[in-house]
DNA sequence: GATATTTATTTTGCATGCAAAGCAAATTAC
DNA sequence: GTAATTTGCTTTGCATGCAAAATAAATATC
């Protein structure tokens, strides 16, 4: 048969079974805080850079918007941060770590340590290609010159 | 601040970034055969390999369990495949194409290379590196030997 | 300055991903 | 040979990811 459809040469099928590896290998990690994985992205996203935009959250960790407007609800309901109205435009809504959310971040640091526990068999020039290698990939597809639409 | 919790330095993050792009992506090359990029694995896989039960499908393809009962319903409504017990043991069903899934092969061959031309800019030797880094980062996933359970 | 358009966010409807519970058939234990 | 366990699969409940529609507010057009 031809290769060019055979399972094990789709690189999208790697990310695909990779990705969900990954939510899957964080979910322990991330119980004790009784998050999600991209909750957690929403809070390291805020750890980085506090009281933004909703609008600027959404680019620095790439979530859907409507997945966002659950995500940050029940974020909001468990305390880790507060949402209120931008005064200067009045579209716009802001996000802020309450005190809780901010005291979190020391809890969190551990995680990524235990993570990378996981994947020592990468030696770090390995990760630094592979992350480079991935950028390179994702570029690609965000700009998707090529794409038809 | 620590880097460790930084967004950028996440390979987590890269890699659900990038599998969502690619879900994404897929998704007008698909659009023709209606048909979501899951059940487009799905297929692949009985391309490749057909008439296999249930439980072998999903070694293949690692979509979940649950899921994937609801993506051969859809996949038998859309006329692809056929479901039917196994006679040899009652608790297991198989999956077998039906003649339209079988000639539907013909009009998917063409999508990897309408995908491979969104990556254009990753040269051979690179996609094979990055191909033999991802699994290098699965098979630490996958079998997990630190991690907390 | 009223209208059309754009922007920020939410809502809706559908398709997974996942853990856990449920079920029936096959296998193991004794 | 019956009970306990395991296996293959489905169902359930929850959390996204996504396109498209809906809303409200800010901007641009004329």
């Amino acid at each position: 048969m031809s290769e060019a459809l055979k399972l094990e040469n789709q690189l999208c099928h790697r990310f695909y079974t990779v990705s969900n590896a990954f939510s899957r290998a964080y979910r322990p990690l991330l119980k004790s805080l009784d998050i999600t994985y991209p909750q957690y992205v929403v809070l390291m996203a805020l750890w980085e850079q506090d009281d933004i935009s909703i609008s600027e959250l959404l680019q620095h960790t790439r979530i859907d918007g409507g997945a966002m407007t659950l995500i940050l609800r029940k974020l909001q309901d468990k305390g880790y941060l507060t949402l209120y109205a931008d005064d200067r435009d009045k579209r716009s809504r802001r996000v802020k770590l309450t005190q809780t959310g901010v005291d979190t971040k020391q809890l969190a640091e551990t995680i990524p340590h235990q993570m990378l526990c996981n994947l020592d068999q990468l030696t770090k020039e390995e990760a630094i290609q592979l992350r480079d290698l991935i950028d390179k990939l994702s570029d690609c597809l965000t700009s998707s010159v090529c794409s038809a639409k």
